[in-house]
DNA sequence: ACGGATTATTGAAACGTTACAATATGGCTG
DNA sequence: CAGCCATATTGTAACGTTTCAATAATCCGT
């Protein structure tokens, strides 16, 4: 039982999509005839300052039926005022008299303006996009959904979007960073998985572009950040594991490049070193390990007559995995082995035997990054901007 | 047992924050003195046409580092052309001639171009981004991960990118949609869960706005969506439980408005009424149950004498939560009872006993959205944009 | 009632791009 | 060589917003 989930995916891709093929071929959309415009003179307008359906890129695409859109323009004809007053008013500008003000914002309401995007971009040189990096070929659990939540709780009604920038696999990790500052994507950045000297963190920095990362890192410019106490939650787990007697421990890690996996190592490693016993790291789990394949190395690392007595799990895959592979060997969780891991979702209420967990609240990390991320547009001193989540003790 | 997990959080959330708080002052950003203009007289140009030090806003939000980005208008001063045929030579218009487009080419690549999208989406009104509307309080698990995976897969490459719109939980479904449409926030958009008469679809269609959803509707009109076969999904697995002997089934479902919970619903209870036999189906759980409360509500049910001997679940939630209440009431999946499952995500190789599933790829559902959303504002004709993906049969 | 200061409003320009219409260039035919 | 067509390039005008500098309106104390 080797076979990785996403080979399961290709069969299915190949074999059994099943499409309907309508075949009443219909009128197309957008093949309205290209309306020809009076011929004019160089210098002379036409007649009709705006042709009465002009070739409107939006109205070509809406199939002919866009009404207008309403325009600072428009209020300003509507209530007689400049363009510039009502832009001001509508920004609540002090310099404009308050019966003013309610004008134009009554008649802004009533036509429905919404003030348009690009435009404001193009002109303040602001996106009013957050950006946020995400790999998108790991962390198939809870992790992507979580963080985007919380990013979206914080960003909700500040005007601000989150977009995601997909991280290229296997590219440098720079790259993807690059791409946005070089063409503004946004006002600022958010990615994961830091390294200890992370070369996004140092460029960043080098650009003076706001951004907060998912994990500390070891530059003494000070940077914002949102982590988690993993080298706590380590500890915690050890002495737990040594508290039921354990004494051959195994932490369940990916490799080692990571600020966030060191982080664990230290943890671990120091706590078990301290009662004097020893903490396992497998060499063979990495990032791109497929559940199946950590659970099958987990089981076959544990029929050995050696096996670890106690395993402390990160994330759902890991501390899943280590179940399955206690069942599959005739172990008993709680009786030869315990499990010890960090809960990052709900479903840790649903395994079977239920295993000792301490709290990693991915939705507040979330959050967390989406406020400080507008703090740091604002031009936030970074070093205020830090927070360190600890593991909440669960029971 | 029966906390929720979101409570956890809440308590996490006021209690378990370090913040690193570095009151060195240092210069703050931003602050840089406002240049004051010399004043000219009307329609007298001053004599520098371009200050040194403009006070653009990319500048002082960058702290006076950024150096300027070049425009059309600096290849076009590079090479000495016009901005114009800058642009098409970019655009690849057969109107340039080769060797003046390789030129322009050659000088954008040295200059480090890249096009601002600002201005482009002003010209134009195309924003190039796609909307993805999500209701980011349920689906916690893969799924929210998967989607928006398959669509950054096909969307890359295509200068799309995708924008989450989170969904405003309880307010009307269509709100979100009209924002994105009323204030183009997007060419396109995605959303899921449709109701068999979904005013979001309804909406889009008068107002002929691009978009894919992820579910069929009932309505006469085609439009572009991609679904699973959720029927016979739930067919396939009434019929493995009746070939395990199983008379007793139940189908774990959130409630009927959404589009694929009512395929669930019509799949399970038409095969098993073809059998002769019942299907149950809770009325207890919704979306809104957290998996905790599900999983309890379930032990419950399987602690009475008329308890199912068949479980249908669907998604890794209620097929945990299944196993678990299983496991709670003394119960062996394979002797007294089984479950069957749709397998959403790598999670199930993990799950102990392991369980008959059928594979939904979501990942396969993102990706054809997002193909389907670009021929669909290519103007591709809606009933042939519409992919029923059908359930692997896995072991 | 008058200059001068304050307050309120406005015109014009610009952000970077694309689309239209016009012009320059060259080659060909009659 | 005029006349014409095809090809290649360019000037100008938008898109909708914000900002600067300038103007108009109002107020105040003498």
């Amino acid at each position: 039982m080797m076979r990785k989930y996403r080979e399961v995916s290709q069969v299915q891709f190949f074999c059994c999509i099943v499409a309907f093929f309508c075949h009443t071929p219909g009128p197309r959309h957008g093949n309205t005839p290209r309306r020809v415009r009076p011929r004019t003179c160089p210098g002379v307008k036409p007649l009709t300052d705006r042709p009465s359906t002009p070739a409107d890129p939006l109205l070509r695409r809406a199939g002919g039926r866009a009404k207008a859109r309403p325009t600072l323009r428009t209020i300003a004809a509507e209530t007689g005022l400049a363009v510039t007053t009502v832009s001001r008013a509508l920004a609540l500008d002090p310099q404009i008299k308050a019966s003013t003000r309610d004008l134009v914002r009554a008649a802004a309401d009533r036509l429905g303006y919404v003030p348009d995007r690009a435009a404001q971009r193009l002109r303040t040189g602001r996106t009013r996009v957050v950006q946020l990096v995400l790999n998108l070929d790991h962390e198939f659990l809870g992790f992507t959904h979580e963080l985007i939540g919380g990013l979206s709780d914080a960003l909700t009604g500040t005007g601000y979007s989150v977009t995601i920038f997909p991280d290229i696999l296997g590219s440098d990790r720079l790259s993807s960073v690059r791409r946005i500052v070089e063409a503004r994507l946004g006002d600022g950045v958010i990615f994961n998985r830091t390294e200890p000297f992370d070369p996004r963190v140092r460029y960043l920095l080098e650009q003076g572009f706001p951004f907060v990362s998912h994990g500390r890192t070891e530059f003494s410019t000070p940077h914002p950040w949102v982590d988690y106490d993993n080298e706590a939650f380590a500890r915690i787990a050890v002495e737990r594991l040594i508290a039921r007697g354990r004494k051959r421990l195994m932490i369940v890690l990916p490799p080692a490049n990571f600020s966030f996996a060191q982080h664990l190592r230290w943890g671990a490693v120091a706590a078990a070193k301290a009662a004097g016993i020893s903490c396992e790291i497998p060499e063979a789990i990495s990032l791109d390990t497929s559940a199946a394949e950590t659970m099958a190395w987990l089981r076959q690392r544990l029929s050995q007559p050696d096996r670890p007595d106690g395993i402390i799990g990160v994330g759902e895959v890991s501390a899943m995995a280590a179940l399955a592979a206690i069942s599959d060997c005739g172990l008993v969780p709680g009786r030869e082995i315990d499990v010890v891991a960090k809960r990052a979702s709900a479903i840790f209420d649903l395994m079977r035997p239920r295993i000792d967990t301490m709290v990693e609240d991915l939705r507040l990390a979330g959050r967390s990054m989406g406020e400080m991320l507008l703090r740091a547009m604002a031009g936030e001193e970074p070093s205020r901007l830090q927070v360190l989540h600890q593991p909440l003790v669960d029971f």
